[in-house]
DNA sequence: ACCTGAACACCGTTCAAGT
DNA sequence: ACCTGAACACCGTTCAAGT
């Protein structure tokens, strides 16, 4: 019986690992687990961790792979809807949508810059969007910068313990304590709170254009 | 010349460390390099790794008394003015100024629990606020959830690199790059967005209890 | 009770060797 | 160009030994 053992060593004729493969099976496993490190990774891949090397930039490179992958899912054509008020909020729920889809990822994700070509589109039409309804550029850009603020917060959200806040023993808070008593499980806690952030919001627009222009 | 050598092994006469001191002393770490880990910190306090595990759990529990440190920094008395819309503000606004001062623990302290008796308070005391001003409970425990994910996501922006969108060569965002190109420094910026979603929340506030009650 | 020093398992990164 | 295997520095955690 001969037996055919693959070789081992040196270069493969057809690569066994490519970005799109590494970065989705890095998504799964932190899916999975919430974390992870470059051997389990590389395990999952049927590779060697130093493999990983050849295609990205060590553990930070994955970590852009996984921004990649969730940007790669989100409806940045919902902008082309019209009127604003519609497209915006659009946008933002297929924003935190992807993120509620894998909220393990999001601590990952919170500390480096946007470069994302379709996310970089998004925001792009919303500045326009905004300038278009009559705010000045730098008002464009604080109200951006405002709901970017709300999303994201709402995206760490979804990540969180089941309880946002815990009363020990001892401590006083009636009133919070009667609050958290009265919610439901926590996707539709979350959910319900992004929807009455997102409608705070625009009102806020509204509000904010009135003494934009005023 | 007789050299005194102190004695260098078994329990000191009085204990060297305390939770107060290394949970200092890590914030400090934290301010000056953006992380930590139990051997720098054991370095700065003149004692061993192994040591630190007779006071603390482990490094989440050092995570613990970086949050125990800046939460007893925020100014829960603002919550005793009146009237509401000037409570919460300047509460948030205290919130938001110790993370200023400490933007770099900000993403070591966005996944776990809010356990700070200090904090619990303020929480509590803005349910009673608004549940004053007319919201039932659930919808009074979205309003507040919402409003802290975005303080969350604004404390975040401090964390976040002076640009938080980058435009990578060959990616069309006109509209963005002027807009990125008419701000401020990092610090006034984020300032600005925070000021300016703090207005939004508030005429969100406004809008969903004319909304409640109607 | 509290500090030490050694030990262990594990991680990220590098690099020469192989095709 | 791309995978391997060994190597290195480093980290978090445990624990017996010492006072």
């Amino acid at each position: 019986m001969t037996q055919i053992t693959q070789r081992r060593v040196g270069r493969p004729r057809k690569a066994v690992l490519d970005r799109v493969r590494i970065g989705a099976t890095a998504l799964e496993l932190v899916d999975d687990s919430g974390d992870f490190t470059l051997p389990e990774l590389a395990q999952r891949l049927g590779v060697h961790t130093s493999s990983l090397y050849h295609h990205v930039d060590g553990r930070s490179g994955v970590i852009e792979l996984l921004r990649e992958q969730v940007s790669d899912q989100m409806d940045a054509a919902a902008l082309e809807r019209e009127p604003w008020d519609v497209a915006i909020p659009a946008f933002f729920r297929s924003y935190r949508a992807v993120f509620a889809a894998h909220p393990r990822v999001v601590p990952l994700l919170t500390t480096t810059t946007v470069r994302s070509p379709q996310v970089l589109a998004a925001y792009d039409r919303m500045v326009a969007l905004l300038e278009e309804l009559g705010f000045p550029v730098a008002r464009a850009m604080e109200v951006l910068t405002a709901v970017e603020s709300f999303v994201i917060g709402s995206a760490l959200d979804l990540a969180a313990p089941d309880v946002m806040w815990e009363i020990p023993e001892g401590v006083e808070a009636p009133r919070l304590a009667e609050a958290l008593a009265s919610q439901r499980d926590a996707a539709h806690r979350a959910e319900a709170a992004f929807e009455c952030g997102l409608r705070m919001m625009l009102a806020g627009v509204a509000a904010e254009l009135g003494a934009s222009t005023a």
